[in-house]
DNA sequence: CGAATTTCTTTACGCGCGTAAATTTCTGAC
DNA sequence: GTCAGAAATTTACGCGCGTAAAGAAATTCG
């Protein structure tokens, strides 16, 4: 039997343009010298446009590709765009990458997307691997807390890096993140006015910085507003949120140990857990009469329009974190030096009313 | 100020290992031959036991990592293994990636992951641009109806791929997945034995194939039991499954249509949807008296647990479907050949029942 | 139409490493 | 201690392309 993409007697068809392996050979094909298909392949707008023209025309006729190896081999720059983003199963940090890969792509660069899953040496593993495919530039959403500063650090010398999401301060060469202040401010204002202050759900030991910002952020408000804060801080590790969410809530509503009927959660993942358990027991939650609690969050994820009820949430402006981060790299890049000041920037974000609070 | 790493008077401090940035400079640093350094890092169990502690001593006094694209220039195979999955905003995928990843490491190999984000064009292009690494192999989740079956061919006949999740019939070198009909078999089996028969729920342009197999195995499930198969085929494109699930859900409750109270949906995003829309009409599900209806879903998506009520569904085999395409596809890199006859195996599920049916 | 300028071609070298062949050194068993 | 076999070294070449320099050709403009 012969196999498609061969006739019968075994010698290849040609149905698609010839293979051409090497420059070299594309340039005898071509008519085109190897040196300035060099530049074209660079930058095609960097050669003549008739020039331009006749290269673009022998690649309708010839397959090539110019090897990626021996391109960045010699290259002082390459155009790869490392992504790191703490933990991928997020579908938070899923949805950032895939705006942001497109946006890479459509600017000439080539994104590597690479995922730390919450571990710290995975984290710096990724770097390390980036490394080696020396990268133009980094966007980097760290760990946070867990991050080990002083590898990151070191990485960041070496190659321009952008951190969005949650700062390492001092580190890297700008940082794009939510205002989370205001964020935070604006559920804070919203439940007050709209019914009994609320109370903190949070974890202890949050993987990230930005609970720490948010737990400092929610005291404030609640004291603007003439209230005392009042923290449910509750135990658990690692990124399992809505298990965490839903355990520790659980646990709290069985033992009553809610002070108000109001409940702020410092992440929509854990207000997803925590509504289960408030299902779960039994509890209605909801703003109007005839509810017993109201729930809210803090990021507006996916998701976070398909809880029983609806989420009420402050979703973060990650098309401007995302975009003002990978612009910033960009111009970094371009520019060939790296900036004497450190940029950082906090974007404000928008209050999401739903059902549940 | 003196950053750190640099003494007050500016000069570098030696904190960390000197910094090799060829092989033969830590060749000669080493006092080991450079051929014998290649050999180590190809494969360190090729030299004899002393001489890879002496390289790896060495290892400890010099910072040295070969350059990635030198390497891979002259290598006839790399060790890059390409991982593409159809939507990696879907938690669901993400974790099967979180899995594939450090196993791919761990047999000594460089994993890419790349992204669909549903769409063939990307899908295409995904596969283009591992083209340009030359990877040793690729794991390919394909978009399913909607990849363009001949280009995914020709990429298939140039590198050898295994297919998971869903399967493209004759394409690639083997192919991974569910036992659909068995996973939907048994929440039909315990539907129809605690309580109605189930209705279907499903999206009648789904983009993936399961979606129809699926449907087949339902429409045979019900048939076995003695029961008259009900489908509830709702329009919608895309991957916004649970937004889907939702809108149509709404409308369906609202409008009556549901045949019998019990529905079970083609995967839990919809299924998640659904109970959304449930919810929000005030209809109670659960098993027990005082329920109107159930719902059931079919995956065990990782937020299957925090839906309200918890999702009863049918986990697919993950594990194992990525532990066999994985190891399929390393001892296809590893003989060197393309194996002869495709190999083709369905997991089978294991019920979980929840509480939402 | 000729000079100034831009662009292309020719020639040449090097990147960092894989890899082959020939030679030398080391290992382990007798 | 000897010697075969294994492993390391020396030497050398090439991968596919970036890139620099000098000269030839094409383009622009007065």
């Amino acid at each position: 039997m012969s196999s498609p993409g061969e006739a019968r007697d075994g010698t290849k068809m040609i149905t698609r343009p010839a293979k051409v392996r090497t420059m070299e050979e594309f340039a005898a094909l071509s008519g085109i010298s190897r040196p300035t298909l060099s530049k074209f392949f660079n930058d095609p707008s960097s050669v003549r446009a008739s020039t331009r023209e006749r290269v673009e025309a022998a690649l309708e006729r010839f397959d090539y590709t110019p090897n990626v190896y021996a391109i960045n081999q010699n290259r002082q720059l390459t155009r790869n765009i490392g992504i790191v983003v703490p933990y991928l199963a997020d579908p938070f940090f899923a949805e950032v990458a895939r705006n942001l890969e497109p946006l890479c792509a459509q600017a000439g660069f080539n994104p590597i997307l690479l995922s730390s899953h919450g571990d710290a040496d995975r984290e710096i593993q990724n770097l390390d691997s980036l490394r080696g495919i020396r990268p133009a530039g980094v966007l980097l959403g760290p760990l946070g807390r867990r991050s080990r500063r002083s590898d990151v650090e070191a990485f960041c010398r070496d190659i321009p890096t952008v951190l969005f999401d949650c700062d390492i301060e001092g580190v890297g060469d700008a940082y794009y993140g939510s205002n989370n202040a205001q964020t935070v401010g604006a559920v804070v204002a919203h439940l007050c006015r709209t019914g009994e202050p609320p109370a903190f759900f949070e974890m202890r030991h949050a993987p990230n910085p930005n609970a720490n910002k948010r737990h400092a952020a929610y005291e404030r408000a609640m004291r603007a507003h003439g209230h005392e804060p009042m923290f449910l801080t509750v135990e658990g590790e690692g990124w399992a949120f809505e298990e965490i969410g839903f355990n520790e809530g659980s646990r709290l509503i069985a033992a009553r140990a809610l002070p108000t009927d109001t409940v702020l959660c410092s992440n929509d993942r854990l207000a997803i857990g925590f509504l289960a358990a408030a299902y779960d027991q039994g509890l209605r939650v909801g703003s109007g009469p005839g509810h017993a609690l109201r729930v809210a969050g803090n990021d507006d994820h996916p998701y976070a329009g398909y809880t029983c009820p609806a989420l009420t949430t402050v979703s973060q402006d990650y098309d401007s974190i995302a975009g003002c981060s990978l612009e910033r790299l960009l111009s970094i890049i371009e520019s060939g030096e790296r900036p004497p000041v450190r940029e950082t920037r906090h974007f404000d974000g928008t209050l999401v009313l739903r059902k549940s609070a």
